[in-house]
DNA sequence: TGTACATCAGTGAACGCGCGTTCACTGATGTAC
DNA sequence: TGTACATCAGTGAACGCGCGTTCACTGATGTAC
């Protein structure tokens, strides 16, 4: 049946918000069409209705994504502040509320041109919050996305390893790296 | 019909060297039973007679890319060595031969108790190689997992963006990072 | 404001396809005599 | 060394299943009068 301009509005939304979740705790490829309208409360079909197709839809969830972890991320107000949140157990045991590049960065690159442009997007959005963050101007953006690779790559290996002991330590190390005073 | 116990002994090692190519070229997921054993001249059913499941493949699979891409690494005689071949863009552009952690990392959280088991043993392994390396003892194994964390965030993000030069630019400024006389 | 009707968001059955796995079978290998 | 036969690596058809997508249909919404 059909359904009132703001119902179908606030469906839609619903969907985004669920598949923005479901795709970082899940990847892109490891949820389907009927899992992702379905955690909306909605059925398949109303995918093809608003979105079109899985990619378009994927697309979407990500700017989604990444604009409400960016959101999330924006109240660090220090390089230090940030770091810690970045690499906190929490943001680690809670992929689908998390970083985009963390959760999909390895499954980007088989992807869409939309897909890749939306992460590539990320990407640069993160190396300028760093810099912004850096106090010596020069090569700011350089330095910082290190930075932000450091801090990608610590988060992935954390989530990945089997042993507790050796993911704090992981994320602690990185920590360690981008904080400690002798290098900025 | 029934084949010689050096001939069964190569098929098996030819699907095990297929599938940790095709595994990293397109994720775990990625690789179908009938794409992993055509790769290697046999059809599906045989992947049953000498693995079980695609998930025993896996691990083994998993088992010899690590033993292979650490042995292109071991020649590596100083850290600069090490990362420089690392954060290259050969590595970068051929993911098949390279870093298990870069290509799979994301994935891993999702696997099973074996595959985990065998991607932990490569980041220790990568830890313990960067820390052979590193001039000071002390601290050498945290310090060693954050220039892991490091080179495998950059590459993870180099082959992710579709941006040529930004990729590049996260290879040097990763390797600037690590190189660099002031820190470390 | 009330009525008639076109619009279209969402439904659910159906599509072709590839997935991982099972299984009866084949026939060369390897073994027992 | 030669013969008879059991073993088993590999084949290919078939399984149930979930995938992404299509499509005829439904019926409340929104519009034209």
């Amino acid at each position: 049946m059909r359904v009132s301009k703001k119902q179908a509005a606030e469906n839609r939304a619903r969907i985004v918000t669920a598949a923005a979740r479901l795709f970082r705790e899940r990847g892109l490829s490891g949820v389907g069409v009927d899992a992702l309208t379905h955690a909306a409360g909605l059925s398949h079909g109303s995918l093809y209705s608003q979105f079109g197709s899985k990619e378009h839809l994927a697309a979407e969830a990500l700017g989604h994504a990444l604009a409400t972890s960016a959101e999330r991320m924006d109240s660090a107000r220090t390089l230090e502040e940030y770091v810690s949140r970045y690499l906190s157990p929490a943001h680690r045991d809670r992929p689908g509320e998390g970083c985009v590049m963390a959760a999909l960065g390895g499954e980007i690159p088989r992807q869409g041109a939309a897909i890749r442009s939306e992460f590539t997007d990320a990407v640069r959005a993160a190396m300028q919050r760093i810099a912004a963050l850096t106090p010596n101007a020069e090569e700011a953006d350089d330095s910082a996305l290190a930075i932000v690779a450091t801090m990608v790559g610590a988060l992935t290996l954390a989530r990945a390893v089997d042993d507790p002991v050796l993911s704090d330590r992981i994320l602690a190390a990185a920590h360690e790296r981008l904080t400690a005073r002798p290098d900025r």
